[in-house]
DNA sequence: CCATGGTGAGTGAGCACTCACCCACGCGTC
DNA sequence: GACGCGTGGGTGAGTGCTCACTCACCATGG
């Protein structure tokens, strides 16, 4: 019942803080690969390596392993946008908004598999949300706002909506990882293609950025 | 195994067709309300006032009534927006990209319940996606971006990158649509005030075109 | 010696789907 | 007009399977 979040220098797991970790690996894993639905207990066991039994000496139900995965597996998003504010003023907002793209895009990315079982029940995603009230998804493009608001106030960018034009970024790279999901093996090429990312990126910003005249940098 | 398609002038409903459109009825009502996966064979069945039996008098199989619904109780967003071009030079740019909108974000939002359970399974997100080869979901920003050059050849907008631009815009819906559905009952106020989407297509169209830079309109 | 962490073998519930059967109705035949 | 009857549409009662989860029991190290 430790609540371990990060564990960065802590050693080599051991015990029973290695198979913890071994299930969620096992679970963050499958969920990638064969989605959700056929994440089952049997085969998260079969992943990390021990009984079905044992998960359950570590976790209270499967819908914990899937809290847990999210909490502690997951890139942190909101946290890395939050921390743009005190960037303003340095570089390129060019710079800084094509960094959020890099990173936003992977997470959500990673995110939707996930995401999607929240979706298709109601029940899971109102636990799922009362879990994380003061970190929800909306926070991603209202902490870029601030950042954008703090960009205006150095008069570095024009005078536009701080709130739509995050949003406008931030739905392109939701929209865009949802792509990539969707057309994860095959599809339009050119969501797959290497360097693909980084040119998206580029494009996107650009467009974006057509609109709020930098005034600098 | 009439390929009914849409049934516009068809008279009343009658026997067998009847109770094949309740059981469509039923499971969108369903998606919508509990969820895909509270969507059982036993609940559709039940929503639509007939035996678990008969839907397989109607349908090969469960994922069969999903389908079905996708294609033709959903909204034909694509088809929506592929006659945007020929309205180029007509009206306001920053009307039509408003119209958008409010067309795109109530089709996300209906479709994110369905969709979700698509992304918890690949298999099933697989069979799905060969179905639509030629209406997939990037066809969307796709169209709108072929508005947009058609609005540039005619001088109407400045020189952006086309489908940069839609993905912003489209981008901006799938991720509102989202956040609404997230939220649905509580949350964030102003995502399901009254007239909060159109507040928002104007915000977010104004921001948008702070880079388009119009010429005429 | 006992808490911690582990196991193999269940267990009941819920799921998609099937089966044997039924009934009403259109229709060619007497 | 009565009649057999095939067929489309419907049903209640299963069937087998998989799922999350539990139980009695075991090992081992502080």
């Amino acid at each position: 019942m430790t609540d371990e979040g990060n564990r960065e220098g802590a050693g080599p797991l051991t015990g029973g803080a290695l198979t913890r970790a071994r299930v969620l690996d096992a679970a963050a894993r499958l969920i990638g690969t064969v989605g959700l639905v056929k994440a089952t207990t049997k085969q998260i066991a079969r992943e990390a390596g021990c009984s079905e039994a044992a998960l359950y000496k570590h976790f209270r139900d499967k819908e914990e392993i899937f809290v847990r995965v999210l909490r502690e597996r997951a890139p942190r998003l909101a946290e890395a946008i939050a921390e743009l504010p005190a960037r303003a003023g340095q570089g390129t907002v060019r710079e800084h908004l094509e960094a959020v793209v890099l990173v936003a895009v992977p997470f959500y990315r990673q995110s939707f598999p996930m995401a999607g079982g929240l979706l298709a029940s109601p029940e899971l995603l109102a636990a799922h949300r009362r879990r994380l009230d003061n970190a929800g998804p909306h926070h991603v493009s209202s902490r870029l706002a601030d950042y954008l608001r703090a960009e205006r106030r150095l008069g570095r960018i024009a005078d536009v909506d701080p709130d739509a034009t995050a949003m406008l970024l931030i739905g392109a790279c939701f929209h865009r990882a949802f792509l990539e999901v969707f057309y994860a093996g095959e599809g339009p090429a050119d969501v797959l293609r290497p360097g693909a990312l980084e040119d998206f990126a580029r494009e996107t910003v650009r467009a974006l950025l057509g609109g709020i005249e930098e005034t600098a940098g």
